[in-house]
DNA sequence: AGTTATCCATAGTTTAAGGTTATTGCAACA
DNA sequence: TGTTGCAATAACCTTAAACTATGGATAACT
């Protein structure tokens, strides 16, 4: 292997500029027989001398101008590197790849993209929409760096901090309007309408009326709360959605919206990270804003929920 | 300024490339703690971690991502610049800065040329012909690396080897062929041609003769060896000849060659360089080629001569 | 669940590298 | 022929970087 360091190439540098041993040794801050003795093993590791030294001034010999010229690339590497990590310094930078799961991120990401872009300049942010189960391996894969999800996600190699709290909201048909809001024991008796297998939306539902999950029922999936909304619309049955999900889905439907009564089915949405990744500081920032973002954005879903 | 080493950012790659502490290491032909702690070090100096410790995997941070191609540039300068010095190991390569005397010049360049680049492929010739005084001054000052010129040059500065000897010739108009050839007495009654001052040919031919050369006399000067013989060819006068001239230049002039009988006026051709030179050696290679270059082409001069 | 294996980090020690000051040697110049 | 300027060398010291041995955390195995 090449066995010339950096601080060589720099010493290198320096006389070549200025082709005096004393004046270089100054430049570089260290005494001339220092730099004496790395000129000379640099020269020993190329093979050939690279100054001639002669009584009155020391000049690079034809070898030693090729070699400047490689080493003036080489330093400019270097300093580049060393620039870029200054900048980057507990800065987030570069890439970030954010997963998020189907129900949140058509209500969250329009936000927190633009607050994150403000916040960030520079961010390369990638984000991903898919199920949890998928979220969880790519992030323990390191594929992705963080996720929103619903808590406890309970992976021990992950770290959760709660962002909010949601309320579910049951979306009936308009004709509904006026009747009493279902407990979760008269929800049962409903025709209910929910997401396919695999969206945790889903089971949160069934459990807030107590009903497994696997157990085989006469419900209709849908595989967007979209679509959910647009079923309940035309009548073929209801649904509960979160309160994020208010504002954008039931804009030009013609349902009605009803709260519960305590206890209100609720989620926790957080954000989790391995407990390894490097990023943890940066990502503890991420969440707070993440956070004030659904909190702006919850006061808005309040005030149409109100409305409607 | 930047603390980091070229062999920190050598196993940085290794690590980046193995995802591998120990198998790094290994490649790097180091214990694993040493790449531990190096490791460590360039990341406290970058300021960020570049990996992600697992207890599966070591994985790239996204700022180690865009560390790593910095770090590829800087390693494959570092490469490039071993290898460039690798080839360069001994050999006379890139430039080599010869300056000729004018009446050398022109008879042995075309030949050490060819010779040269035979004997050294890739090197880059350039050459220079002025007379002996800028010759020395520039070679004093680093603007050429060697010379070759008439010896003596007696600059303590300088080492000079010589090359050949070669006698000088009597050009005189083809109807003397048959007069007896003058010697140094009577050649001084005679019509001399001699190139303008300056020339250390002149100042030979003149030495010849006892003459001295800032002696005002009606002599008309030639700017070049060849001007003078066209100027015999005409009739005006007699002049002198390096032997080496006397292929190309009498070619293809009507006038009659003389040699001199002992004591023969000659001078002593040689390569002269700084004594600092670090080509010290590969020129006295330089010399060897160039005395052979010469012995080939006196035996052609000498068959020459002997045909007039 | 306890155990083993794997793997990176840390500690303590030795060796090599790089720096310092003091001195020598060489040319150039007055 | 000293004198001066400058690079090389020597002797010594400090820092850097390697090694071996050990520790601690996490997965994997029985």
């Amino acid at each position: 292997m090449d066995n010339f360091t950096l601080r060589q190439l720099r010493y290198f540098e320096a006389l070549a500029q200025h082709g005096h041993f004393g004046r270089a040794a100054e430049a570089c801050a260290i005494s001339q027989p220092a730099l004496s003795v790395q000129i000379r093993e640099l020269e020993e590791t190329l093979g050939a001398a690279l100054f001639e030294r002669n009584a009155r001034q020391v000049r690079l010999t034809g070898f030693g101008e090729d070699v400047a010229a490689k080493v003036r690339d080489i330093l400019r590497g270097a300093d580049e590197l060393a620039d870029f990590a200054r900048l980057s310094h507990d800065r987030l930078t570069g890439r970030l790849r954010i997963g998020v799961i189907p129900t949140i991120a058509p209500y969250l990401l329009p936000t927190i993209i633009g607050d994150l872009t403000r916040r960030y300049p520079g961010l390369d942010m990638r984000l991903r929409e898919t199920l949890t189960p998928r979220l969880i391996q790519e992030l323990a894969e390191g594929r992705l760096d963080t996720a929103i999800v619903a808590l406890p996600v309970s992976e021990p190699s992950f770290t959760e901090v709660p962002l909010f709290s949601e309320d579910f909201v049951l979306v009936r048909p308009s004709a509904d309007a006026d009747k009493p809001v279902p407990n979760a024991e008269t929800l049962r008796e409903m025709r209910l309408l929910l997401l396919e297998e695999g969206h945790c939306f889903r089971d949160q539902a069934l459990s807030f009326c107590n009903m497994n999950s696997s157990l085989p029922r006469e419900l209709l999936d849908g595989s967007s709360l979209s679509t959910l909304v647009q079923m309940v619309g035309a009548g073929i049955g209801v649904t509960l959605i979160p309160e994020m999900a208010v504002p954008v889905e039931t804009r030009s439907a013609s349902v009605s919206l009803a709260r519960f009564d305590a206890p209100r089915p609720s989620r926790r949405i957080g954000m989790i990270w391995r407990n390894t990744t490097p990023l943890a500081d940066q990502l503890q920032e991420v969440a707070e804003v993440v956070r004030q973002s659904a909190e702006t954005l919850a006061g808005q879903t309040a005030g149409a929920t109100a409305r409607t």
